[in-house]
DNA sequence: TGTACATCAGTGAACGCGCGTTCACTGATGTAC
DNA sequence: TGTACATCAGTGAACGCGCGTTCACTGATGTAC
């Protein structure tokens, strides 16, 4: 990120966080596919020509807000990570919560990451990169624990896994979580996949006249999910 | 349902089912907020005005589209469940299949229904009883089993029970299955969740470079799951 | 410090397009007697 | 069975609107000497 230093400089960063600002409100209005720069332009009292001087096209102004959505989700669950915590177990719940604070706080910032992809709009590769940062932080509290033997025993039976599974999460582990064997990697997968459940299903409505407010259903769920990764309740690592 | 008896009616019923069918079409191509009358009525080689002897607007064709997804995936959900099975455990696993065997099969109309709200759009209470059919699929073989106490006593600690939650869950099993405990109904629907969870990572392409096709993973996480629950192995219900 | 030139932000008009919805109408289908 | 009338499906024109994007332009800011 080159210096700013001129007036100049400092005008363009400005403008391009309130067009950015302004593409969120309109967001929240009428979602992704409906997003219009003649809008925005309109909120910003510019003419929409000009915003062409910022963003190329509309895809590129969505493709902005969508990495800055999986940054600033990313960003929430790495600080919760950082926090100081009783126990691993504490730490990946304090992740878990993290996110779904962010959900609850951002719903059409996070609808726009993960509600039904906008047909004809394709995602560029640089979102990739920004999407891992969340699911990392999630990860990070049960790789430090199998790296040093602290996983709790998995409770449970564990069912036969097919080669092409084995193969799969064999590949995830060996990207991102060498630790791992692949039994617990399918575990941390499914909690991952449980967590973001839970969090969709409470914003898009799928929750209302049953567990809403979900608070204490995502709690009471995530304890249970956290035992089942064998994550520890006591700070093993304070002792070393 | 009223018996169809004049030509008119005949070509009213069959003309109401292309117009469904080809804004699906549409719903695919371009997603439920860009559903446009027009293009619909281009496509039928009509004129889009003659639509409105149909459909009063374009919401109230949104909203049937939305009730025969629902209703669309319930059918497929109790086809599973009606059909033989080795035991509660398959029969259970039978019908998560059909779930997702649906959603693969009709992409845009699950997304229809389980992805982001079209911001704007109110669904209407027509949509709620046909959404719980497939809830109710996916609980019967539970409660089948808890009435008549096969259910498996549930491995994996019991996380404390705030109030709160335990009001909300006694809520819903008094409506739906008054069979189930508290700790019972959140399992269950931590497991429909779940399910949900995993088809829409699936078809929303999160699992993409993961587990990515995700029948292997699916399958076992839905493995471990059904023993989570205490769903029996063996056809408790053939012997009596 | 001052001047001449280059860079860049924002304007305003325009292009070509698609949308939902209304309305008066024509002509075919159905019904009552 | 035949006729007169009512119902209804579909037409075509129109209203008023918003959209993304291009383009020649003005005027302010920045840079080199």
């Amino acid at each position: 990120m080159a210096a700013i230093r001129t007036a100049r400089e400092r005008a363009r960063a400005e403008l391009t966080a309130e067009i950015k600002a302004a593409a969120r409100r309109q967001l929240a209005a009428v979602g992704a596919s409906e997003l219009s720069l003649r809008a925005v332009a309109r909120e910003l009292g510019m003419v929409s020509s000009a915003l062409y001087r910022y963003y190329g096209s509309r895809d590129e102004l969505l493709t902005a807000l969508i990495i800055d959505a999986y940054d600033a989700l990313g960003t929430a669950a790495e600080t919760a990570l950082a926090a100081p915590a009783a126990s691993p177990r504490a730490r990946w719940l304090a992740v878990a919560d993290a996110i779904r604070a962010w959900g609850r706080a951002n719903p059409s910032e996070y609808a726009l990451i993960y509600g039904s992809p906008v047909p004809g709009y394709q995602a560029p590769r640089d979102t990739i990169d920004p999407a891992l940062r969340v699911a990392f932080a999630l990860l990070a509290p049960i790789r430090a624990c199998a790296a040093d033997g602290t996983l709790a025993p998995l409770p449970g039976p564990t069912p036969t896994m097919p080669d092409e599974l084995r193969a799969q999460l064999d590949a995830i582990a060996a990207a991102v979580a060498p630790e791992l064997t692949p039994d617990v990697t399918a575990r941390a997968l499914s909690a991952y996949t449980l967590v973001f459940g839970m969090i969709s299903f409470e914003l898009f409505g799928q929750y209302t006249n049953g567990v809403d407010p979900a608070d204490a259903f995502f709690e009471y769920t995530l304890s249970r999910t956290a035992d089942l990764l064998g994550l520890p309740d006591v700070d093993v690592h304070a002792s070393s």
